[in-house]
DNA sequence: GTAACCTGTTTTGCATACAGCCCAAGTGCC
DNA sequence: GGCACTTGGGCTGTATGCAAAACAGGTTAC
């Protein structure tokens, strides 16, 4: 009973684009043309149609009728406004989490913690999917179904903004030293990791905004 | 530049499907066939395999490869989740919107007002949508995006359980009254509109608990 | 010079067609 | 009789092909 997940291939095309998306592979403004990403992924459009479907919903790309699929540009306002959704659902949600989490709830966050520490000392490409990984895994064992879509639909989307101005700085290793202590607190069942999962989502905002307002001086 | 709005088929089965479950024509749990469906309605798999990948993400129906969606059941514990979001969102984005609301989107939610009274008085189908689109028009001006859509989600995940459980009885009337002062205050661009909006909720959420802990005692 | 119009090309959106999976009823084997 | 196995029909998921919309470029009218 291991995890064999078979997936179509509209599934495995989500993320596949979504990271490609995130890692700005496919930089924001850009159309998506569908014969020629879909013939580039060996397939046809009807799965790829149905992905960015999904991307759509998940923000990442906008749609106009007969004029397809274009990746969304990045605006301050949004990351403000989905800052401020984290601060209020995130904080209680990983408290309840904590509380409620079995042994292989609490194994999978050790993984991920473990996971993205590994990847982020390589430093290759894919540290914010580890991040966001672990960040679900404290979060998804409070039960709360809809919650949880919403907090992953919010990291997808602030994934961008902390990939383009704070990973950069290097501001994702200090972020990774949290992540320790916050792992810790949830392992311990403590609820005040609520307050530290405040804390950690304040300072990225604050850090966020200076690089932001930083770049709108130019 | 009135809104001549161009959408494509998918788009179309989208709201044509999610009526289809909101107000029962689709019940929980039944397998969604198709090659049935499709040429029931006309159309090809295609638009609609799309529109159900969006149904999907609303909550509306799930999917398991190769045996295809199936409407969503109910579950008391969604409906707690959806309206404990709902209160931790809504009043205060309504309250925002009231500021920031122009005179259309003041007409609008005018209008929105007069269809859901009109809608209730014959009583025919769809109260539901009318009173999702009055709801959404309080909301949508806030400028917050993300939180609208969110939003947008759980009234229509939490339309079900008031269409299910509170509709039979009556009590949309009493709904309704409450309405009326709601649309006043928001004009008004009174912020306490938060505080209506959240006994507004409230109520319906103790309203629910009642009929559904009423009726697991069968 | 500019604006309206035409025309070929690109691209989307959808219908049709088909391969493969799932499930249930039947079949053989013990 | 009960259990593994097979086989057929139904359904999903995907590829291919086509109609229609959008775009770009040049051309004409003013």
């Amino acid at each position: 009973m291991a995890g064999i997940i078979v997936r179509n291939l509209s599934d495995q095309l989500v993320d596949l684009i979504r990271e490609r998306i995130l890692d700005g592979t496919v930089p924001p403004g850009q159309p998506i043309r569908q014969d020629a990403l879909a013939s580039e992924l060996g397939v046809s459009k009807i799965p790829l149609r149905e992905a960015l479907t999904r991307l759509e919903q998940e923000g990442l790309v906008t749609s106009q009728v007969n004029r397809g699929y274009v990746v969304r540009s990045l605006r301050s306002d949004e990351a403000e406004e989905v800052y401020a959704l984290r601060l209020k659902l995130e904080p209680e949600t990983v408290a309840l989490a904590a509380i409620h989490a079995n042994d292989a709830d609490r194994q999978q966050a050790i993984q991920a913690s473990q996971e993205l520490d590994a990847a982020t000392n390589v430093h290759g490409a894919g540290v914010g999917a580890f991040n966001r990984t672990f960040h679900l895994a404290l979060i998804r064992p409070s039960g709360q179904a809809t919650t949880t879509l919403f907090l992953e639909r919010l990291h997808i989307l602030s994934e961008r903004y902390v990939r383009k101005h704070l990973e950069p700085l290097g501001r994702d290793q200090r972020a990774n030293e949290e992540h320790g202590t916050i792992l810790q607190m949830w392992l311990d069942r403590d609820t005040l990791v609520g307050k530290l999962v405040q804390a950690h989502i304040r300072k990225t905002v604050i850090d966020l905004r200076r690089e932001l307002s930083r770049q709108s001086e130019n």
